[in-house]
DNA sequence: CTGAAAGCGCTTACAG
DNA sequence: CTGAAAGCGCTTACAG
């Protein structure tokens, strides 16, 4: 029997170098984009250095670690030739972190939220982490969903503009230890970090600034919601109405409509209340359905009426005559959310860390679609 | 020594179940976001079935591994109890797929892109994938770094709007059996899979719309640009210009200029050619920087100047006078991308796989800024 | 029909 | 100052 052991041994190794040579092939053809990359024993292997010491060299840990620095350069120029990547699933595996941050928006077609996931894009790029956008289209099930979807992926943290009704949700991403951060609106019931606007003040100010160019009754064209940014841009207006001592106009649209339909719903609303000589929209779209109710009623703007948007765009600049906007200070936003998020992601505890709310001031644009026509007022009843 | 034996075991496994325990602790606390999930492993305790049957059930190969049907609902009944998720991380390490597209843009603010990311998001889903998008800005060194972090996160695809310079990149990710579609434009020097729009006659058949309203000196506004979707619309304008037996006026801008230059060198441009009777804009930014230019100069659309824009976009409805189009088939183009997508990531081999190229038709909407006023022609010049 | 075991590529506590 | 080994949570070829 001993005769033959050697051959049962090359047998036996043949077989395996066999298999693992057809495996590799196999694999090589199955992964689609998987590089046949170097790993990080291959790098150990080459350089007689163990894979302990070259991970530590990795991370940065060499003088922590007391690697020699003739060794860690041996490494760092090694590296630096064959290209080296670490994979960074593995790295996520093993050290449960992504370096990925989810950020979910209304909608990513809208120009407000566009530019300022721009912003904290980039920003973030440049402290490691890479962001990932998702558009709840304020639905309930779609954000769960999403919450879900990014845990699985393992992300580091969350920015959200939340849709109703997610409270439980956020809660228990700050119970599981995950970092959120809330922005543009925040969730009244539950204590969570929010990066806001000052909503209240922008929509008295826009009010206002009409009321002081001579408009008397203004409506005010909003969403049938009642998340806290949509609530407290009406109770500015109704306060600055009350003050004025006139009365109040409001028309309440469902979210999700098509542009046609939410012009044709302003087109009926400015039909039955000729009386009315001016109008604040609560968001960018909100006014641009407006315009095109507007243009389709040949209404002039501002002497038959006038308008006022909330959350500024390219368009409204381009628009004849320019419109009025509330402008919401995005760079300001973007980096006081990075910030907040930085924050939390340092902390161990997030149950234990101390929750903020910052509020931003916005700034009225004054363009022509509200200046003062106090001689020419109201054409429309009259004519 | 013998006696001894038993405490030092004991010993040694109590300082083993407080190490363990601590490092738990640890791992929690350092953990962020991490729930303390469920493993594969805990269920096959839990049911006393091994892992590997419940990953067979898991992967819908029960059948295929002949697992008995009550050992399968077992498993399912279970899983939906305790709402275990596998680790997609691990998943995808272990297999070296993702279920990540990843979507390069030029710029995911340009509502074109933006519209077709959003129906390339939509019709992934559903069919298993995520979606990754990011905005190149059409440069080509943010373009490589972004393959680059992509590959990395070991995604199992490529959608991209290629910027010029990346042939050696994009032949790498085919060489490595990485599936890439191009679309938008393509990179005529190597071989992929495009879908494309036929840039030559949308630009062709705008400029000829221009002609049969009676306007008769028509520029060309561009961008400074080899890529081949720009190309074949400056050639489409230039074939009807030569075939019409007028000459061609063509402003070439620079990439990146901000909306305040576009708008700057168009007006330049109008002032020094006040012959020009209409405008063909290559994209829908330069049109509305053009927009922007015609306000300031006082000009009347289409009386003084008529124009038509490449891409559609809301904005150019609402515009008054509203903007003739060449608009993109934008749900005919996604869906074809996705499914060229599909086709490649069930192909094993790339290089062998045919590389088609197609070509969609665009549309042109026709508004009020390009119709006839052949009785009024050119008053500026006249004025 | 079902399970034990290897391994994807990392990191890190521990030992020396 | 450096390395062997375990383990993150999966999947799958192989054995029975």
């Amino acid at each position: 029997m001993i005769p033959h052991a050697g051959i049962i041994v090359l047998a036996d190794s043949l077989l395996f170098y066999i298999i693992y040579f057809l495996s590799i092939l196999f694999l090589i053809k199955k992964n689609n984009c998987l590089k046949k990359k170097i790993s990080i024993h291959d790098l150990a292997r080459e350089l007689k250095i163990s894979a302990t010491t070259i991970s530590f060299v990795l991370n940065g840990k060499a003088t922590e670690k007391r690697i020699s620095s003739e060794v860690e350069t041996k490494i760092l120029e090694y590296i630096q030739k064959v290209g080296y990547k670490p994979n960074l699933v593995a790295q996520s595996l093993r050290t449960g972190k992504s370096k990925i941050i989810a950020m979910l928006v209304e909608s990513i077609d809208d120009s407000f939220f566009a530019s300022i996931a721009k912003v904290i894009e980039v920003t973030a790029y440049k402290l490691g982490y890479k962001v990932f956008f998702a558009s709840t289209e304020n639905e309930t099930e779609k954000a769960k969903q999403l919450i879900r979807l990014f845990r699985d992926r393992q992300v580091d943290g969350f920015i959200i503009a939340p849709p109703p009704g997610i409270e439980k949700e956020i809660t228990a991403l700050l119970e599981d230890n995950c970092p959120v951060i809330l922005f543009d609106r925040h969730l009244p019931t539950i204590t969570t970090t929010n990066v806001l606007i000052d909503n209240f003040d922008g929509a008295f100010s826009a009010t206002n600034h009409l009321f002081e160019n001579g408009f008397k009754k203004i409506a005010f064209v909003t969403l049938d919601s009642t998340q806290s940014q949509m609530q407290a841009r009406l109770d500015g207006y109704q306060k600055a109405i009350k003050q004025a001592g006139t009365v109040s106009k409001i028309l309440k649209l469902s979210y999700n409509l098509l542009h046609t339909e939410i012009s044709e719903k302003i087109k009926e609303f400015l039909q039955k209340n000729k009386q009315l000589d001016a109008v604040l929209f609560a968001t960018n779209y909100l006014a641009l359905g407006g315009v095109d109710a507007i243009n389709q009623l040949n209404l002039k703007v501002p002497e038959n009426l006038a308008i006022i948007a909330f959350d500024d765009d390219l368009i409204f600049q381009l628009l004849s005559p320019s419109v009025t906007a509330v402008a919401q200070p995005v760079q300001e936003m973007s980096e006081e959310v990075i910030k907040q998020l930085m924050k939390s992601l340092a902390v161990e505890d997030q149950s234990a860390q101390q929750k903020e709310t910052i509020i931003l001031k916005t700034k009225l644009i004054v363009r022509k679609s509200a200046i003062n026509f106090s001689s020419v007022k109201n054409l429309r009843t009259a004519g």
